[in-house]
DNA sequence: ACAACTGATTGTATTATGCAACTGGTATGG
DNA sequence: CCATACCAGTTGCATAATACAATCAGTTGT
């Protein structure tokens, strides 16, 4: 537990932990996907990271509090994987950069939909969407509301869809 | 320059170009501290880049088009980076990503006073700050103002050096 | 009993990083 | 005119991180 910091630059202490690859991208699954479990990280993203590197990832994000580990009551072997509070207020970042992402490189429609609406939403959406995550990942909070339907995440994966199926559509009609 | 990405996903377009331990590095210290020469960067930092690194990701970031490059009228060898358009939209991130590693990580306070103010700022101060980016990098916009004195970024190093008078002073009684 | 699935681990090859020394050229002061 | 310091990098080498495929033991459903 002996860590050696470069700088108490809070940029570089965030880099330290987030810096690299893969975990943002793990980060972002559990928050859009609602992937919770092991082998949804492993399959689910476009991406296809290593097992090893993701047992990696997991355990270092684990350690650093940005997301909780807990047994699934169904299944001996599942772990559950959720954000904690400090993983939930990664959304705005994923916002920003989602929104520079989507203007300046080269992606692709059906995976910058949701970005694009995060980014219409402002801020008053991402704070809904993380109200949403605390209920689904950090528990109960006193005064909680059942989130209202549809979600956040609901409304950006109809989105998706909805491009998905007009895409399909364009491709046989071609 | 036949790059393969990962995924059209603009979070992972993102992730491949600043996704490491030292791109955000380099132009935080561009856009906070003012640095535009290659030895402001390797030796003005706190953190100790590698002079091969830092060739390394400027060369990355040049080609994704976040810096651009030009030479230095006064002295033939030396070349001037400047953030581009991409570059300063980068700002809300970074603002972002400080109040977050500020509000949860071991921060030194004189090195997130900047961070502090930028939060307590919010986004018209980093709208202010961008124009005034943008006037000393990528040139003269129509209708432009010479900026107001202070500066946004004088202002933040003011901030620091109050608070690094003040631990000094303390450091001096104790 | 057995196949499929669970969260991982192991081995190996490749790539990235860290560190120090070094390069060719440029300004500067005496 | 020469020594010195400075300029943006480059090179060589050791170590660390990452990628990829195969594998593991326990669990579950059939």
């Amino acid at each position: 537990m002996n860590e050696r910091h470069r700088s108490g630059c809070p940029i570089n202490l965030t880099l330290e932990i987030l810096g690299d690859k893969w975990s943002l991208l793990i980060i972002r699954d559990m928050m859009f996907g609602n992937r919770r479990h092991f082998r949804e990280l492993l399959h689910g993203s476009e991406e296809g990271i290593a097992s090893n590197i993701l047992a990696d990832r997991l355990k270092r994000l684990l350690a650093q509090g940005v997301i909780s580990k807990r047994d699934d009551p169904s299944h001996k072997q599942k772990a559950i994987y959720s954000l904690t509070e400090r993983g939930v207020e990664l959304l705005p970042i994923f916002a920003h950069i989602g929104a520079w992402g989507r203007r300046y490189l080269p992606v692709s429609e059906e995976l910058s939909i949701r970005a694009q609406l995060l980014e219409e939403g402002g801020p008053a959406m991402w704070e809904r969407f993380m109200q949403e995550l605390r209920a689904e990942h950090v528990g109960a909070t006193p005064g909680e509301q059942p989130p209202a339907a549809p979600t956040v995440r609901e409304e950006l994966q109809a989105a998706y869809q909805t491009v998905m199926t007009r895409k399909a559509k364009e491709a046989q009609e071609a």
